[in-house]
DNA sequence: CTCCTAGGTTTACTTTTTCAACTCAGGCGC
DNA sequence: GCGCCTGAGTTGAAAAAGTAAACCTAGGAG
């Protein structure tokens, strides 16, 4: 017994990420609510999904810190409550972009990718409407990484098991 | 009739590219290919994924290009298959990396990050070990754009959906 | 000629997801 | 006050997906 140790791959932030927002259609309600959607029926005109499972993502969403649910009141209507991103949910940008970067590369629509994603800002100053991409890059500032100069280390959290 | 006009959100490469790899486990699965996996009984050791959903997952990653089945022969055994990770499968370690990075800031173990990925190179030029993150730049050079510092807009590939 | 093993397939069962219909609470016109 | 409309869900039945565990299978070893 006692082989080579591994890395655990059950305690993985991967996982537990995953966990939160990899069911089918979180990941897409994010993007809409990064889009400004913030009410019940338009994320369900736009994404086309089921009312009841709507209403389980998002009251999973706000359990994970990923939505805030804010009450609100049009003037003539009710206090109804509204779906706000957190700036845990707008920090999954990177993630979404990644997603969206993959797929314009392998899984285009041949007239091209439908939406680009741009660089503004609220002060003009940095504002230049150019392209923004996904880029690696390491800690002692080499930048644009390839997918193939990195690798995993065990972190301080790191779990390991046995492999045989 | 005739409100406004919107993207599409059905046509989206976030969509497509989830459709692919946004089932349960299959973005695990690619993660441990990229982190060497190659063979069925690894995969579910593991993961501990039951068998048949493992064989669809692996279909369904084949037929999209991610993995790629190839058999081999072990001295004194049968040929066999094994699933190795494609120049697409690849790709995936930003996406992956994005959720890496999410899952570490706000899902963490207590004692800090169970995985840490690090810079390093074949030739010994660049290899240092440095940890790695994920960028969002702007194609005017613009760096370390902030997640609220990006919009989306219509790109090549655009349908539009009005809205009311 | 039987056993072992990696790589699956089958079967039976449980959980999720989907679709459509229904409810609910308040504001508004009458 | 009464019925109607609207946004925001809830309910329930059917279909799809996931799980666990047993079973199959082809070639090499003994």
């Amino acid at each position: 017994m006692g082989g080579t140790r591994r890395i655990d791959p059950a305690n993985c932030s991967v996982a537990r990420a995953l966990s939160v927002v990899g069911e089918r259609w979180s990941l897409l309600i994010v993007r809409e609510a990064i889009d400004g959607v913030t009410r019940f029926n338009d994320f369900r005109d736009r994404l086309g999904i089921a009312g009841n499972l709507l209403a389980a993502r998002l009251d999973s969403l706000v359990a994970a810190g990923v939505l805030l649910r804010v009450p609100y009141r049009e003037p003539g209507t009710r206090q109804r409550y509204e779906y706000r991103l957190t700036g845990r949910g707008l920090d999954l940008r990177p993630t979404l972009l990644a997603l969206l970067e993959w797929g314009d590369r392998y899984l285009a629509d041949p007239e091209g990718p439908s939406v680009v994603v741009r660089h503004h800002s609220a002060d003009d100053e940095h504002a230049c409407e150019e392209p923004v991409r996904i880029s690696l890059e390491c800690a002692a500032g080499h930048r644009d990484l390839p997918p193939s100069a990195i690798h995993r280390t065990p972190g301080p959290g790191a779990r390991f098991v046995d492999s045989t």
